[in-house]
DNA sequence: ATACACGTTTGATCCACGTCAAGGCGCCGG
DNA sequence: CCGGCGCCTTGACGTGGATCAAACGTGTAT
């Protein structure tokens, strides 16, 4: 990847890696900008990384000089305490940005793991935001991110702090439902990248719990699970779940 | 700079009024800038905003247009369910700002209500984009404004998704002992403008949990608790308290 | 002053979820 | 094809915090 030769014109590979040319860029970045907009990106993103299963991206701690867009795979972030303890804050898949947490301190205050092979685009934050100070949707565009990762971030509050455990799962499944709906694959079977324990970490429930509500319901005819590959069955009766504060 | 009077000088008013007279300075947005960038921001600011106590600053679903930095008075922003359950996603006191959610989807995604008798600088937020494209320090400090938003949100989730309601409240005293140092007033002695039941929903605990955790805390001699005010009297213990997984 | 309303404290009881423990399934390497 | 190791499921039991209920301040309005 390092090397790359001066004449790029004839390069397919590189052609496929600027924004305009990316499948992705509804969702990514350059989302709402126009074709030339889209032009100014590709001078942004010049490198791409590999990540392995289970390698970090970043870790806490690591200086900030970057954010990163998921081409493919599915990660997650995590925050650690000093005692041992582990929190997933998130869960993310291609089009989303990860990285954001490290700007306010110039260092990054969590880990962000790959959960299967992917690749990221690295987009150098001092470019982001010369260019941001030239292209002005380009601007508003990356507030935009920011700002829904603040409301997405409020909604895990909302999900830990007055959801009961059957909720939060439900709220899970639909959430991702979605988000893979969005990305053109099915919202009505998937495959889960993380482990039962990774799901009862994010949801602030422990990994028999999650277990246990996943055999629920599927007796309940809500969702049909086979380790980690999923098939909602009722849309609606998970929906119905959200709205019942108590059985 | 286009619109100023050439004698604002003698509008003593208007002097308090702008950043660059603005003793929050060294807290607020303008945190890090030098002197001549903080004048450019009292083009910024030209609307104060009285609100009284129990008021809304801005509701969820309300169309966005402006930030709010705080100059006087403790907030409360929340979340609201269908079902009527209510989250509340943070406290607020001067010098910090608000209404960040409002910026990805347009519309507020949640509300903004006084604790108690305050007022807000609201800041237009399409100047606020403007003027960062021309003052890179100002561009520069506003991203970090967002990012701290972000890392203060998983904070809270560590704190729902893995601590014990002993450990919640401890981490939140010194959360807001912290911020009053930064402010100036006393760390170990306080008032605390919430109720109960809104620190109980803040942690997602209930107001009695909240009510038998600071008797609890005070039998321990870590606290001393008056109603709502608040004395800090041994820090240390709050702090180990945070690093025992266990009782 | 007085009184009401609201917020808080405290006790008794309950239950959702955690903990501990024992298998079981499926995938990978030998 | 076999064995081992993650990961997952399921059961039995324990407990932290919720719920229900009853007083008790305290600030505010009359």
């Amino acid at each position: 990847m390092s090397s790359q030769p001066a004449y790029r014109t004839i390069n397919i590979h590189q052609l496929k890696t600027v924004c305009s040319a990316c499948s992705l860029k509804e969702l990514c970045l350059p989302m709402g900008l126009s074709h030339d907009e889209i032009e100014h990106l590709d001078q942004l993103v010049y490198t791409r990384k590999r990540v392995k299963r289970g390698e970090a991206l970043y870790r806490s701690g690591d200086p900030f000089n970057s954010l990163y867009a998921i081409r493919t795979g599915f990660f997650k972030s995590n925050v650690l305490l000093e005692d041992g303890r582990d929190q997933v804050t998130g869960f993310f898949m291609p089009g989303e940005i990860m990285g954001l947490d490290g700007i306010g301190q110039d260092r990054h205050s969590c880990n962000a793991t790959a959960l299967e092979d992917g690749e990221v685009c690295v987009i150098p934050f001092a470019r982001l935001e010369e260019l941001s100070r030239e292209v002005r949707n380009l601007q508003h565009q990356f507030h935009k991110v920011m700002s829904r990762e603040i409301v997405r971030d409020q909604g895990v509050m909302m999900l830990l702090g007055s959801m009961r455990a059957e909720e939060r799962l439900a709220a899970f499944l639909l959430n991702l439902s979605q988000r893979f709906l969005a990305r053109g694959y099915s919202p009505a079977e998937f495959h889960l990248r993380m482990t039962r324990e990774e799901i009862g970490s994010y949801l602030g429930l422990k990994l028999e719990t999650v277990s246990r509500l996943f055999s629920k319901f599927q007796e309940e005819h809500l969702v049909s699970v086979q380790q980690k590959h999923i098939r909602i069955t009722d849309v609606e009766g998970l929906k119905r779940l959200l709205s019942q504060p108590a059985a």
